[in-house]
DNA sequence: CAACACTATTTAAGCGCTTCGACACTTCAA
DNA sequence: TTGAAGTGTCGAAGCGCTTAAATAGTGTTG
């Protein structure tokens, strides 16, 4: 293994030295700062991290907590994964993967042995059990959702509330007028999932205003559920044109049973999708959909850590930020002017 | 924050023996011991990961290294990385994310600065460019995947070719004489990864040896891609009545394209999928599919690492293992005996 | 030209932990 | 009764790095 005083003696410096060249955080003479480079390349030099924490009080770690279930779609939450970790090596730093099975203590024990200088969270509940503990602990932390009280703390997510506000717009510019909400599975909304309220409210709000009459109907996403959930809309709603879909797993029956059961997309049924733009360009139709910058959401969150942590490092109390990113409603093949009404 | 020497006073004994009371590499008393563990708990100890890791010269860190691509089925991709971490934590071990973007050198530099005792490399290529580094630098790793020569390193994968030869037989046994098999896009195959090639390599062997005539398709999985894929199939051989799908997807599309061209599955067209059971059972009719245990990979993958370090430390060379799980065959809807001969 | 400021480098003191060897004490066989 | 072996604890030396303080060298100024 090669050492700081390896390259130091190689170099013919102080191990100082060097440590002062690589960290930039003294005025070096080019003579020197060149040798020194030298004999870091020529004896590929790493430095130590268990080292570098130690006597730097900085393990250049931040944690990222991912939930276990997968009722929220997986896809988004690899990509926020991978964004964050991407982001953070811009920073010089590593991403330290935990999972929320340990709960409340797994953030203890990374923030309290110093393992990760910050963490992350996602999927956050309202009356999240690991915010107190990262707040006691005073780790410099970022959220990606909202919980009820964000002080201490940044937060990033989408606009939900936007997004569901852009649907009921949309369709109703479309001139429709009974319109169904087919959300996430009960359990979702009995956790008090943000995402999933804040989109229903938003939506809820601006369908009133614009007199949209709808029923939201919780969906657990498999084929059967979707089946029964919509059968019965169609039984006992028939005049609705309008469908706005949270739940992944429900796009592809939804659009079999509209199919199935006579109607065609978008002539008499109206679907907008609550989803990756990815996703949506799977379907045929494609599908008219709504829906945030995913990877912004991580690489905000890693920037709103890499602020706190320089300001905790100057002494200084560091900003609360929330910042909520502005959906996009991309029209495609699955919306239309409501023909009932012409 | 609170120290070892913190535990020590508040204990009344010297640093050291709290030290061997929480790693128990040495003989403790009952009572020293129950002291010891009372202070630990009453002053809320956590061991700073840094020293410990400086001074034990072990972080308890492994590496993961995912792909950045998103040509792979994502959410195996994320079921695996929670496999492994909560497999980890079994272990004492935390879980580093490591994305494929720095190549080489980000194994390198994990490997080099210690902060990772292991590494476990998820989508690993013929003629992976990570390999000698890791093997250079004497870091243990296991494979989820198989390189063209596992000298030296722990592989898991699963039994690919396995499940090309299960497809094969299952449709053989049904009657099927003439078959499209839809792979994933021709990208995949350019690199060589292993799975698609192995997947396919076994299924053309069983499938010559069980007299099935085949066509291999790749396809990119977009619905306009699938369309063009599975017309032309239908046009050139329209006494295909077997399907496989290796490409998720593909699966809506193919099944939406098969009903159009008045094809009734499985009565008309049996399909056959590639694919997760959670996936499979999403679509109507239910899918037909070959898999294998994902989340057993990662754990596999972990306790491989876990013996080659237990073996390293006693300074023995540790054994190369290659385990390959054994697929699945879960018969649904979508698979039926050929009609056409009867 | 002394006094001073400024720059570049070194010295040395830790950071909090693990672990080796030493030591005190007990037990037991010779 | 003594030496050997075993048991439980402690002291101290690092692990490889960062950083405050000291020092040496180089101009600048009154």
């Amino acid at each position: 293994m090669v050492t700081l005083a390896d390259v130091a003696r190689h170099a013919g410096v102080s191990s100082s030295t060097v440590s002062y060249v690589l960290s930039g955080k003294r005025a070096i003479s080019e003579e020197t700062r060149r040798r020194v480079e030298r004999a870091v390349s020529e004896l590929g030099y790493h430095p130590n991290a268990g080292a570098r924490a130690l006597a730097g009080r900085r393990s250049h770690i931040v944690a990222l907590v991912v939930p276990l279930r997968a009722d929220v779609y997986v896809p988004i939450m690899m990509e926020i994964a991978i964004s964050v970790t991407v982001a953070a090596r811009e920073h010089g730093y590593d991403v330290l993967l935990i999972t929320n099975d340990e709960g409340p203590d797994g953030v203890r024990r990374v923030a309290a042995s110093g393992l990760a200088d910050g963490v992350i969270l996602m999927d956050v509940e309202l009356g999240d059990q690991r915010i107190p503990v990262l707040r006691e602990q005073g780790t410099q932390t970022a959220l990606i959702g909202l919980p009820d009280d964000p002080g201490g703390l940044s937060c990033v997510d989408h606009d939900f509330a936007g997004a569901g506000a852009l649907c009921a717009d949309h369709l109703a510019d479309l001139g429709h007028r009974e319109i169904a909400f087919i959300g996430y599975g009960s359990g979702v909304y009995d956790r008090h999932a943000g995402y999933a309220e804040r989109t229903l409210t938003g939506f809820r709000e601006r369908a009133q205003q614009r007199g949209l009459r709808f029923v939201h109907r919780p969906c657990e996403g498999t084929y059967e559920s979707t089946a029964g959930t919509v059968g019965r809309i169609l039984a006992d709603r028939p005049e609705t044109t309008g469908f706005v879909v949270q739940n992944e797993g429900a796009i592809g029956p939804l659009l079999s049973l509209l199919r199935s059961s006579g109607r065609t997309v978008p002539e008499d049924a109206s679907v907008i999708a609550l989803c990756p733009d990815q996703l949506a360009e799977q379907y045929a139709p494609r599908l008219t959909a709504v829906t945030g910058p995913t990877k912004e959401l991580g690489r905000i969150a890693v920037d709103q850590v890499m602020r706190r942590l320089a300001a905790a490092a100057r002494d200084e109390l560091p900003d609360d930020e929330l910042v909520l990113l502005t959906p996009v409603l991309t029209v495609r093949e699955s919306t239309g002017p409501n023909q009932e009404r012409a």
